[in-house]
DNA sequence: AACAAAGAGTACCGATTTGGTCCTGTTTGC
DNA sequence: GCAAACAGGACCAAATCGGTACTCTTTGTT
């Protein structure tokens, strides 16, 4: 568990494609059969990612969508906004840190909405860009940032 | 979104009410009336934990449950794992690297299974110890974070 | 001016997951 | 032998998820 919505998963997707030419106008169309995805589902997907502003649409014919923005300025956090809502662990995160209900629990809580504030970070480092790339094989770095989140925590 | 479920959440909470004096033996009962969460969804709760081997269960008369290790040797990754299963941010990852029904996306999924490394590590470095410390006010370390993991998948 | 391509918006639907309850055992201390 | 306390289910309503469908509006082309 864990979850991002497997929307996200197309979303990533379907912008990675784009962003191979970014200058480019690609229909929704076009995208759900080229990523074998039901076109439904993508043309749902595209409306919400243009209208959390990483998507400029065109309409009409000849129209289709673009990326609002070069790539590497789009972040993997600001895909999961625009098709979940605002990244939140918890309830009591999404909250807006009012109280939660069952106040006993806040002394954790406090501590999710640091891991969150973590992964929020992580999440937004990475960019559209970053997600297209093929896998690299060897990541000596992931095995630190154990231990860097850790002293974050303590 | 990117949620972790409200019964891990209370399962911290439990949890770091334990991890105060570690050797006592706490009823279901005793916990719920503490926290103030129904005595039935604790109950559910503990029996998940004491199954994923973070508690052992004494029954019987004056049983109840305790810590199956220090609180330090606990971490959120297991109590994660304990109540909603294997973390995976996507369908994919848990398939276990198999082929996703949907190959041409595999690409980008490669790359949320390192997202899902990175996240997996941090929350295994965070003991329920550390959980159950009150809040630390400034983190400057979780500003580097960021970049580690942007170098991570670059 | 008319038509067709394409996005905007929204309603809807079935299946699954969540959050939570309840009940019937079984074990064990007193 | 009784009562406290866990084990292990079944069960249920409500929300969410994944996906479909339909009606508008805009706009390039002829």
């Amino acid at each position: 568990m864990l979850r991002i919505n497997r929307e996200t998963d197309y979303a990533t997707a379907i912008l990675s494609l784009m962003a191979e030419a970014p200058e480019e106008r690609y229909s929704a169309a076009w995208l759900s059969t080229e990523r074998g995805l039901p076109a439904p589902v993508v043309s749902k997907i595209l409306k919400q990612l243009a209208k959390g502003g990483l998507l400029v649409s065109h309409r009409g014919a000849k129209g289709g969508y673009s990326l609002a923005r070069p790539a590497e300025d789009i972040s993997i956090a600001e895909v999961i906004t625009a098709i979940e809502g605002p990244i939140a662990l918890t309830d009591c995160i999404e909250g807006g840190g009012s109280a939660c209900q069952y106040s006993p629990l806040c002394a954790v809580s406090h501590n999710w909405s640091r891991l969150n504030d973590v992964f929020y970070d992580a999440l937004r480092s990475v960019s559209l860009k970053d997600m297209s790339k093929p896998l690299v094989k060897e990541h000596p770095v992931l095995r630190e940032v154990g231990q860097r989140v850790k002293s974050a925590v303590s």
